[in-house]
DNA sequence: TGAAAAACAAAGCAATTGCTCAAAAATTCA
DNA sequence: TGAATTTTTGAGCAATTGCTTTGTTTTTCA
């Protein structure tokens, strides 16, 4: 054990500072391309710019580096579905939520993929995180739509598959990124406004209650 | 080089067709959920019961195995969308498409999976299917969307994320399993059917045309 | 300033990696 | 049957793996 596991007492110095979020950027570069067991310490080092060694100086192993990712990682994915709340017009709300979702995938690819990877390789390092508090939040904001739903202010959908098609296809975007733009010609830019108009379609749509 | 080059002279033996159908289903296996770079050559020789140098005389190397397995599945993975054509009925059509997917979906995860990770991981060797096939594919089908469009059978939406949606939907269900299980207490067979009900109106409110 | 502490890295460790060699075992077929 | 061919594997290769050892350099702070 190194000392550095002196996290929770000493407040960190600059320099340790510095180099745990050099570590955990090249860790968010790395591993989100490779997957864990696809990524090295020598290549988190060399990312990092610093030796094997001093890497392993502050993080005890490569797995506690993709723990820190995703401890850090969870915090911000829930973020936006927490903020998801009561409101005179649900299914605008429902759409803000769709926004930042797909906002979320442009600005934090990286991030993305680091989440698809764990969950496509099995979770090891995260089902304790899906069964607790995802799961959690999911169900109190599952049970939020479904009193609109039941109110009649929405249609009448499955809360939870409503939640997993507005993850899946705003993630897609992010995943899939390299699928994506082998098969459109336009920019990034345009593919992301034609995402968007169409995604607030899709779940417009879907939502509208029929008469 | 190994002398089973010989696939494409020689009819392949009843030994050589067994072991080949092991190796590729043991890959399947291991790839799908490790990546390519995070699977061994041992795990795959184990996961086929058989010895290292064996498997290596079937294929040249770890990557021969991944190709092989790439080339199989891109034919199984465009099936689907190639059958989706002209029709009276053009939503009936498009959410007989979506079926098939999540249909797939369920069948086949290992498959599902197999291709986000390719794909996730940059797609190093699927890009040339991607830009080529793929891409001719869905161009073809989103002409023909968008002529349905145009003639006012189905609502105005972008053809292309129309079809990344309904990709990003149904593969879903078996990329995120996990996930999913983690949220929902329901059985396989239970969610199947949810899903299925749900994507049906998801896709049905999108694609018809407003007054 | 200088001694203690923190930060760093060259070299090296055992284990694992992808793959090969050489030879044995099993199969085929004249 | 038995010789040729195919199939199989134990042993081993150099390279890479995750991580440690050992020490040097830099920073801190009394």
């Amino acid at each position: 054990m190194q000392k550095i596991n002196a996290q929770k007492k000493a407040p960190l110095s600059r320099i340790q500072e510095k180099n745990r979020s050099l570590i955990l950027k090249a860790g968010l570069e790395v591993f989100s391309k490779y997957g864990f067991r696809g990524s090295t310490v020598d290549q988190l080092a060399n990312a990092a710019g610093m030796s094997k060694p001093n890497l392993l100086y502050y993080f005890p192993s490569k797995e506690a580096v993709h723990v820190a990712l995703l401890e850090e990682l969870l915090e911000n994915w829930l973020e936006p579905l927490i903020e998801l709340g009561p409101s005179a017009n649900p299914i605008d709300e429902i759409l803000v939520y769709v926004k930042k979702k797909l906002a979320m995938s442009r600005a934090y690819p990286l991030e993305s993929r680091l989440y698809a990877n764990e969950i496509l390789q099995g979770a090891p390092n995260f089902s304790d995180a899906i069964k607790g508090p995802l799961k959690e939040l999911v169900d109190e904001k599952a049970a939020l739509i479904q009193g609109w739903s039941d109110e009649g202010k929405i249609a009448v959908i499955n809360p939870y598959h409503l939640i997993f098609s507005i993850w899946s296809t705003t993630q897609h975007y992010a995943d899939f990124d390299v699928q994506i733009g082998g098969i459109l010609s336009s920019d990034k830019q345009e593919i992301t406004k034609d995402a968007e108009t169409y995604l607030e379609h899709l779940f417009r749509s879907t939502l509208t209650p029929k008469p």
